[in-house]
DNA sequence: CGACGCATTGATCGCGCTCAAATGTCGTGG
DNA sequence: CCACGACATTTGAGCGCGATCAATGCGTCG
């Protein structure tokens, strides 16, 4: 079976995980000042759950998100899971690789994105500033939620981190106020470094103190924002 | 991050607290391919605690250690402190930030930096891949480090967490086995997200064990660098 | 319908936090 | 030089939060 007769995005395709489609290279507009890496990308698209690249792999190929949602995570020895990072449209992966690839990287839902070989990348960089500036920019922003998300770890409650989790899903999305959930609880806890029965009880806590209103197990509709970025105290 | 920003030519240089003395504009050579920030410089130093930048300001300037180690840290409203990052000799402070200062730093020992204009910086980046590359290179060898300080702080036990911090410690050291820990135990603790009573009791947790040997308050001694290298899972 | 995956809720346990006290270390001035 | 005080660190006692284990509910698919 390849794929169900649905084609609603969130239904869970049961073929195997992994690529479900490589397009051709992409024949782009060779001057576009704009997007300086257009014109190597090749298009490919993954279903959920899909396996972009897996840790330890060698790290050949660079990808930028153009829609859906990516998670990267990291397994201890024992099976302890923490997701280390969460890719949307335009975020890029695999920059941060040196020989090989550091964390796995999973589609949540179904996702497409681009495709470009790493030399070529690599080249490019060492001659187009441009090139080399939008990567640093990228980098730089990745670098700074990395470090709201070392905080939040490191020094927030769950009740605030679900909060802190909420408000930046819905700075991601077109209503802000209702709130697309593209992972499950699990993925949700892996996250948030706790587990899944506690951000169940987290999510209970915020609905019974009136901050959201969750709408079916996929969303969640907040209803005083205020109180909750107060909650996440994103100071 | 590294976005043109129009800032008036002259900002009123304050001086931060701690900073000991300004050196002069660094007269370079001017070909010099190997390191093309070098002739923006300025050299500064602070004494011990000493104040680099404090969350909130402008992001004039960006900064590159020479020697000491410097202290990222994010506070909560109500005083919960997160030590986002450590940056050791040859670390770039300021890369990632967007207008204004996402976090302060702090000199926890001596520490000597060069000091660069940012608009300097980003004209640099904007015509040269060189200087664009060196800093990207940077940003993404620091993304890993934040992945890994996340796996360790969401999913990694305390005793684990000290392990690893030691390693870490040692892998930037002269003489791995003997490691000089630049920090008290409080900063240990807000980097590795415990209170400092964990991180005292860890500590004796590892000594107990024979895994380290105290030597001072501020030096450990690895007794067992491969059950260390263990408990501290870095799979 | 039953099987399965996901989510919620409850009961209990133990780790790490909190509060508290003792001890050690360093810098400073008499 | 020693006495002193400030601060860092260690250690102890007790508690509470979040993890763990377990049962149930709920929606989807075979």
């Amino acid at each position: 079976m390849l794929q169900t007769s649905h084609q609603s995005a969130e239904t869970p395709q049961r073929f195997a995980p992994g690529l479900l489609r490589g397009g051709r290279k992409r024949v782009a507009p060779a001057g576009d000042g704009r997007d300086p890496l257009a014109a190597l990308g090749t298009h490919v698209q993954y279903g959920a759950r899909g396996t972009v690249v897996r840790e330890g792999e060698a790290a050949d190929w660079l990808f930028r998100i153009t829609d859906g949602v990516v998670k990267l995570h990291r397994l201890l020895r024992d099976g302890r899971c923490q997701i280390v990072g969460l890719l949307f449209a335009g975020d890029f992966l695999g920059i941060d690789r040196e020989g090989a690839v550091s964390c796995s990287a999973n589609a949540v839902g179904r996702v497409t994105a681009e495709r470009f070989p790493r030399r070529a990348v690599e080249r490019l960089c060492d001659s187009s500033a441009v090139a080399a500036g939008l990567l640093l920019r990228w980098a730089s922003h990745e670098l700074l939620a990395a470090q709201d998300q070392i905080l939040l770890l490191g020094r927030k409650t769950p009740r605030e981190k679900l909060a802190s989790f909420l408000l930046g899903l819905s700075r991601r999305q077109r209503d802000p106020a209702v709130i697309r959930l593209p992972m499950t609880r699990t993925d949700i806890a892996d996250y948030l470094g706790v587990t899944l029965e506690t951000v169940s009880r987290s999510m209970g806590q915020l609905r019974r103190d009136g901050l959201i209103k969750p709408l079916d197990r996929k969303a969640v509709r907040i209803v005083d924002l205020l109180a909750l970025e107060q909650v996440a105290d994103c100071a």
